[in-house]
DNA sequence: GTTTATGGCCAC
DNA sequence: AAACGTGGCCATAAAC
């Protein structure tokens, strides 16, 4: 009754699982995905004053907005949001608190909404929405401070957390962390970098002189997404070195790619992977904020140009509906309940899931065996560094000093070259893997390779 | 006083 | 009766 088949589905997987025996989905997971789960239990090294630092820095922060901003809403708990919509509503009456209005098509409730987007669309009725909307982020963020300390473990002079990374949690087989969940700590900001309270540079080498660095898969699920439709415009574009991201992101805003910056090439992608997954012009933009016609034109172009990946996408839908199931190139299921209709709202979440889980879980695939590679060479090689986490299409490394340039060099190497054939796929496009370094998670910068 | 549900938000 | 997908976690509100 959650949506993702409950009973059924499982007994369905098990009899998989004993039906599959030793195939090359079955030895995928046993080989790479359990062994990484184990082998990742290194831990995460802390620096411990700089949690502490953090933490005194979010506290300041919030008081000083918490008061402000109740000076002006009166004594509410802003961590509450139905105490927000009184408090907002009552303050500026002219707030629209909703996502969309729909149509109330009978004497349904409204459904009041404090989140941030509708915040920042509301944003210029009063000064105090910013207000909120900082104290927000400033909130969130803290809890990557304050929320660690029940996961600290001591190992004699150093501080560590011990993430659980499990391969048997999602069910597009992608790699899960919990306890604490390294996958998720906020991205650092050049605002929040100045104002230290980028939280992911309390993570650090445990070597005395040694550094992190994180190698990251480009524009991963696109070019799976090319590999598995076999989409002539889009493997096109890959083999032509392109940045689907970036080129997309300069598009939309009508900017030459030079003056793309991060936070703008992410949106690119936000909305690169909203358009790939079945994306409606509905959501596209609200999203962009455009109007829902131009939203419509975007999408129509994107199918223009890759009628190959729509063809697919098309077969995925045929295929889920016939077999209540999806299969991935490396073999991987995803398996569905029936719904009343196919047309219904639950019916075309499937059919979206069916599209998603092939590409999402075989990118997985492919970065998890040329992870598994480098750490059998950095074992083999007795090395001293550490590949001890993972986020998606990433791998980290605490390098151990002296060590760092060679780690990259098997970083590139084994990622960019998973043998995938062993499980019975071949890559029609090459990987490109970015690399990053620094002294902290938090502080790190590119890697200029000639 | 516990439990579970919900709203919200971070990442990929 | 919604409107890219996959996760985990926290504080409040509601239910036990
Ligand atoms: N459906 C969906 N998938 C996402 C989204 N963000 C990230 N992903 C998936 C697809 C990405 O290829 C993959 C890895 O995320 P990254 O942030 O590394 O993006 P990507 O590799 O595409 O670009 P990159 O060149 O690394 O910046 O995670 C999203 O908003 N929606
Ligand atoms: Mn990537």
């Amino acid at each position: 009754g959650d949506g993702y088949g409950g009973f059924e589905v499982f007994r369905r997987q098990l009899e998989e699982i004993e039906a599959q025996g030793l195939q090359s989905a079955f030895q995928l997971h046993k080989e790479t995905y359990a062994q990484l789960s184990i082998l990742m239990n290194n831990g995460s090294c802390l620096d411990l004053a700089e949690n502490a630092a953090l933490g005194e820095r979010y506290i300041n922060h919030l008081a000083q907005l918490s008061g402000e901003i109740r000076a002006v809403l009166g004594p509410i708990n802003l961590n509450s949001a139905k105490q927000l919509v009184g408090a907002l509503t009552r303050k500026v009456p002219s707030i629209t608190l909703t996502e969309y209005q729909w149509k109330k098509w009978d004497d349904e409730e409204e459904k009041f909404s404090t989140k941030k987007a509708v915040l920042m669309r509301e944003a210029h009725k009063h000064p105090i929405i910013a207000k909120v909307l900082e104290y927000r982020r400033r909130e969130t963020l803290r809890r990557f401070v304050t929320g660690i300390h029940k996961h600290v473990r001591k190992r004699g002079k150093l501080a560590f957390v011990e993430t659980s990374i499990r391969g048997d949690v999602t069910v597009t087989h992608r790699m899960s962390s919990s306890k604490p969940n390294l996958q998720n700590l906020a991205r650092d900001t050049e605002e929040e970098s100045a104002l230290q309270l980028n939280v992911k540079s309390q993570y650090i080498s445990r070597f005395l002189g040694g550094t992190l660095s994180e190698a990251d898969e480009s524009q991963l699920e696109l070019r799976i997404a090319a590999i598995a439709s076999s989409d002539g415009a889009m493997m096109d574009a890959f083999l032509r070195g392109t940045d689907v991201h970036t080129e997309l992101a300069a598009m939309m805003r009508g900017i030459s790619t030079k003056h793309v910056t991060e936070a703008i090439r992410q949106a690119g992608k936000t909305t690169n992977f909203h358009v790939l997954y079945g994306g409606a012009a509905f959501g596209l933009s609200l999203r962009l904020g455009c109007s829902k016609p131009e939203a419509e034109g975007m999408i129509a172009q994107f199918y223009a140009t890759f009628h190959g990946f729509e063809a697919w996408q098309r077969a995925q839908e045929a295929f889920a509906k016939k077999h209540l199931y999806v299969e991935s190139m490396f073999g991987r299921r995803r398996h569905f309940v029936q719904p009343r209709s196919w047309k219904a709202p639950e019916g075309k979440r499937i059919l979206r899931q069916a599209v998603n889980a092939p590409i999402q879980g075989d990118a997985s695939a492919v970065t998890n065996i040329g992870i598994k590679q480098a750490m059998d060479r950095i074992e083999k090689e007795r090395l001293q560094s550490k590949l001890f986490m993972t986020v998606h299409d990433s791998a980290l490394t605490d390098n151990y000093p002296g060590e760092r340039e060679y780690i990259h060099d098997i970083l590139r190497d084994e990622m960019e070259h998973p043998n995938t054939e062993q499980f019975g796929v071949k890559l029609t496009l090459p990987l490109q893997v970015d690399i990053k370094t620094g002294p902290t998670w938090g502080s790190m910068s590119k890697l200029v390779t000639a």
